[in-house]
DNA sequence: AATCCTATCAACCGCCATGAC
DNA sequence: CGTCATGGCGGTTGATAGGAT
């Protein structure tokens, strides 16, 4: 046997929500909840598989998504939290109220990621990118403490790689510490991001385990 | 004005975890 | 213990808007 099929090989509609659709999702689960996914859209007259209510409901439709462009401060969190939790979207969206783990996920792949790639960080590892290393090691330097503390990322446009070391020295001497601490589900402080975690040399450089797996 | 290119984001797909039976 | 249904997650796609040429 099967998994149910979700879409229009089974006569159900797929693609962009109208707006008579919504409507009848919301009406339906502020008078029900939503109960059982897979049995909604039969009960709210809706011509959808659960799963596409489920996603229409939870990434769009929820009263308390907060929606628009991200401050400075949701971006910065996301980089920090990225950089322990990896693409746990919904671990970082729990931390980020009102915000989905979908919209979470777009914004860093479409603007995070490349910034970060502009800057010659790996954006998977948050480490500076290996085939930059042959850099100024002024520069390294200012790579490090950029992607341990996103406020540089500010900086980011203005910033050209090999021509600015004073300008770029004096921002590492003044951020020691990343402004954003990090605290697991007790709301106890895991982390306080430092610099002084990363080593000089990256071919050393092994996540500590609070890091990884082990945390999540 | 027309065409092409790029960025954005809603929505889908496939897989995995979990719980009920 | 095995099977199945369901929910949830992360990766990817595709439509569309806006900018560049």
């Amino acid at each position: 046997m099967g998994r149910a099929l979700c879409g229009d090989k089974n006569g159900l509609k797929k693609g962009p929500w109208t707006p008579e659709e919504d409507k009848k999702l919301i009406d339906y689960i502020q008078k029900h909840g939503y109960g059982n996914w897979r049995t909604l859209p039969k009960n709210a007259g809706l011509q959808r598989c659960g799963k596409s209510c489920r996603l229409r409901w939870t990434n769009y439709l929820r009263p308390d998504i907060k929606r628009g462009r991200f401050s400075f401060e949701e971006e910065e969190t996301i980089i920090q939290l990225h950089s322990i939790l990896g693409n746990k979207w919904s671990a970082i969206a729990a931390r980020l109220p009102g915000r989905t783990d979908n919209e979470i996920k777009n914004y860093w792949n479409t603007h995070i990621r490349k910034i970060l790639l502009r800057m010659g960080i790996d954006p998977v590892t948050h480490t500076p990118r290996l085939d930059l290393l042959g850099l100024s090691s002024l520069h390294t330097q200012y790579l490090i403490q950029s992607f341990a503390n996103p406020e540089l990322l500010r900086n980011v446009d203005q910033y050209q790689p090999l021509t600015q070391s004073n300008h770029c020295h004096a921002q590492v001497e003044e951020t020691q510490t990343c402004s954003v601490p990090f605290y697991n589900e007790e709301q106890q402080l895991v982390m306080e991001p430092n610099v002084n975690q990363f080593p000089s040399n990256f071919n050393d450089y092994v996540m500590p385990s609070i890091l990884t797996e082990d945390y999540v």
